[in-house]
RNA sequence: GAGGGUGUAGCUCAGCUGGUUAGAGCAUCAGAUUGUGGUUCUGAGGGUCGUGGGUUCGAACCCCAUCAUCCUCCCCA
């Protein structure tokens, strides 16, 4: 039988070249994390099932990978190991079967560690985090089950000081790669609001639920979809109302206030938005961030401002997005330490770029100088030459064998190997490297030691 | 969880209303060319047509099942 081996569904494999791209892209961001003084984190990649569970929904926690626990077959606990699946076969959870899962985000990682850990810690913390999580969800464009998350995020102040940092970052970090994005922001205490304005602070997620599919499916939709909820028509028409506000930032926030600025929540969120646009404007007048009043995000924990990524020009979901929480520690019994935070969704991050032609050139590289075999003694020579090169930091290969030479040539040209230098029987007695810069075919004999100056990183 | 598309050589794909021995380009290997490649030419190797059933004189093609993958909805990065 034919073994086939292949991928878990959701999963892949990446190889070199693409490799060097999401490490380009990581850089890029980890570098900006760091110039805006937060600090590297890196958590387990699997918690304890009960400390994801119920974080993120209902929906988000069915989408949750447990991990079977190890010793069911144990004899001594087979009837715990029965009653077990009993009670998952019946939706419910047991420990006595999965105790652990994977990781599904990095923010409640993160609160976890904060709550562990908040004696120790320096406020406000603000730390960074480049590392996959796991979903349970049906692969598709843009979506996959193993994926990268960029987090920073700030515990233990309220500053709205934290949000211009963040979306700073947010801007500086997609200028960096060349990606066009607009970064929209929305204030959840204007959603509240709303919700309060309908009659049912109960019914915030019904009501974020839908008007979030605005730009997607239309005001029509919406509507129809609210009418089918069953709200009153004097809450539809308030939310029509709502989603009718248009015009600049400015314009859209004062629509706003006469809507919702008699609502300590909405007065709350206006003053806020208002605050970070004003902080944020440009020196000539113009404003980074976009209202989006359509913005929800379904993370539950979000409470303040919230934030989200679009790529301009291209057939993808947000590849950022993050919020204000005011109480996530709470949750792990460590209560009064608000938070804030963006992450970047890494891979489709990389899948704008590679759709967009946006990666540099010059990450093909990867040796920059390939010796040529031209025999078992000249290969020792230039297995010298090599070495004191490697020595100054070049990266440089020699070819394995004396093979044909289109052959080393074709393998210095598919590995985008720019020079191919040449130690045979004349340049070890005149102590000279013959070298060829392939794109240019301009080949040229110098002494070693001259070889050697210029091909270091000056 | 619901719905749709696609599975043919290492890769990208052709293959007509079912008809004899399943094709092309790229890649690989060899030669033209025993120390200067990328062009060209010649030749070679490589496929249980995703898998398992069924219909038929005959199936890559039709039917059923199954697996994989891609996409849409839900939700999200």
């Amino acid at each position: 039988m034919k073994i086939r081996p292949s991928l878990p569904q959701g999963t892949r494999d990446f190889a070199p070249q693409t490799l060097r791209k999401r490490q380009f892209v990581l850089q890029t961001i980890r570098g900006v994390f760091e110039r805006y003084g937060f600090q590297p984190l890196e958590t387990p990649a699997m918690e304890n099932l009960d400390t994801l569970l119920g974080k993120y929904g209902e929906e988000g926690d069915k989408l949750i990978f447990r991990i079977l626990n190890n010793g069911l077959d144990n004899p001594a606990k087979h009837e715990a190991a029965m009653e077990g699946f009993r009670q998952v076969l019946e939706g419910r959870n047991s420990t006595t079967v999965t105790e652990r899962a994977l990781r599904y985000d990095l923010t409640i990682p993160f609160a976890r560690f904060v709550a562990m850990n908040h004696a120790q810690l320096n406020f406000p913390f603000k730390r960074y985090q480049m590392q996959p999580v796991w979903r349970a969800d049906r692969p598709q464009k843009g979506r996959y089950r193993e994926f990268w998350q960029c987090d920073a995020d700030v515990v233990g102040s309220p500053s709205l000081l934290y949000e211009a940092e963040l979306a700073s970052i947010y801007l500086d970090a997609f200028r960096s790669l060349g990606i066009p994005v607009s970064v929209r922001v929305n204030h959840r205490g204007l959603l509240a609001a709303l919700a309060e304005a309908c009659g049912g602070a109960g019914r915030l997620t019904d009501i974020t639920v839908s008007i979030d599919k605005l730009d997607k499916v239309g005001l029509e939709k919406v509507m129809e979809e609210l009418d089918r909820k069953e709200f009153p028509e004097t809450a539809t028409a308030k939310i029509r109302t709502y989603l009718g506000v248009a015009g600049d930032n400015s314009e859209r926030l004062q629509a706003v206030e006469g809507l919702l600025g008699g609502y300590e929540a909405g007065a709350k969120g206006i003053g806020e938005l208002r605050w970070l646009l004003d902080f944020l404007r440009r020196d000539d007048g113009t404003e980074p961030l976009e209202i989006d009043l359509t913005l929800a995000r379904g993370l539950d924990y979000y409470t303040g401002m919230i934030f989200e990524v679009k790529a301009l020009d291209a057939q993808m979901g947000s590849i950022g997005g993050g919020g204000r929480y005011d109480d996530l520690t709470g949750l792990f019994g460590v209560p009064g330490i608000p938070g804030v935070g963006v992450s970047f969704g890494i891979d489709r991050i990389c899948d704008v770029m590679e759709e967009k032609g946006l990666f540099p050139a010059s990450l093909e590289t990867g040796s920059r100088v390939l010796f040529f075999h031209l025999g078992q003694a000249e290969a020792r020579h230039a297995w010298t030459v090599m070495q004191q090169l490697r020595a100054r930091d070049t990266a440089c290969e020699i070819y394995p064998e004396a093979a044909r030479f289109d052959k080393q040539f074709k393998y210095a040209e598919r590995r985008h190997i720019p020079i191919v230098a040449f130690v045979g029987s004349e340049e070890i007695a005149a102590d000279t490297v013959r070298y060829k810069d392939l794109s240019t075919g301009e080949q040229r004999t110098v002494p070693r030691t001259a070889f050697l100056d210029a091909l270091s990183p000056s």
